[in-house]
DNA sequence: CTTGATGCAAATATTTTGCAGAGTC
DNA sequence: GACTCTGCAAAATATTTGCATCAAG
């Protein structure tokens, strides 16, 4: 089988044609981004990223494509509370596997922790069954942040 | 003693004085909102909400007065994804008590619940020790939420 | 009377939208 | 060729700031 029609990282644009959306250049250049990086990107960020290579898109574009590959699952959206959403790939496609956030009030730094995956998960599970039954909701997601100050900032007193 | 000088509800003022600021008719009005209110409000909420008795407090000072609220430990800000910082009393100040937030992904609805606290109390201890050592964070808090959508929002199919 | 608090207007910052032209299928 | 996507400019929204004035201590 040639190469391009095997199974790899071309693939993961069939998420747009799947869901009636066209495959443009711009969609494909910003879901890479994503696949490239491990960082936490606002949308600025990845209109940087990509700005040199591809002067072409604008941020109205990227706006545009984060809000789609949001609502189609692709990518989670997070707020760390310094005043701009930031975008991940979505934990069941990342290679980082599911983690969740600690966040350096002092410098902004996030790190993703997996320690304790097992406990977190079934601490989630269980509180979700519970949930769902008392409150008859449907719970799609979880956000589980701890934040405090890394060592630097500790030091410096921040 | 007389009642005015008795422990109850004019001490809560006491805060702005111990940490240098000055007590001023904004301030305790808004403070008071606080303890009077048990939803997450937005500073519009809150300027809406005094404004036709207090005319003179601008939404500025709300959010001056929020800000310091926040960073004396008296009220939490909350993001609840619509685009608008929430405000509620911090839970050791809060009749409530500790709880967690379920937010309705339909119509933003944001459900208190304290259901199973001592496994939630007990998960946020364990994790929170373990990154304290782990990676050297001085822990000072978390936010866990889960979301999804409400009994009715579903039906709709939102 | 000294210093901090406030209102107003204007600035910022982020995200969203209208519309005409370009690109995808 | 139909209909979607895009860039640009402008709007919308939330929050912050400069500054002259006012008020608490």
């Amino acid at each position: 089988m040639p190469y391009h029609l095997g199974f790899g990282p071309l693939h993961r644009y069939g998420f747009y044609k799947r869901y009636g959306f066209r495959t443009t250049q711009a969609r494909q250049v910003i879901l890479d981004v994503f696949y490239n990086c491990k960082e936490h990107l606002s949308a600025e960020d990845i209109y940087l990223k990509i700005h040199k290579k591809y002067p072409g898109i604008s941020l109205t574009t990227v706006y545009r494509t984060l809000e789609i590959l949001n609502r189609l699952g692709i990518i989670e959206k997070h707020d760390f509370g310094d005043g701009r959403a930031r975008y991940e790939l979505a934990h069941h496609l990342c290679k980082k596997g599911h983690h969740h956030h600690l966040v350096c009030s002092g410098c902004g730094k996030v790190i993703d922790y997996d320690d304790l995956v097992d406990k977190e998960t079934d601490f989630i599970k269980t509180i979700e069954e519970h949930l769902s039954k008392r409150y008859r909701f449907k719970i799609t997601g979880h956000l589980v942040q701890f934040f405090g100050m890394c060592p630097e900032c500790s030091k410096k007193g921040k």
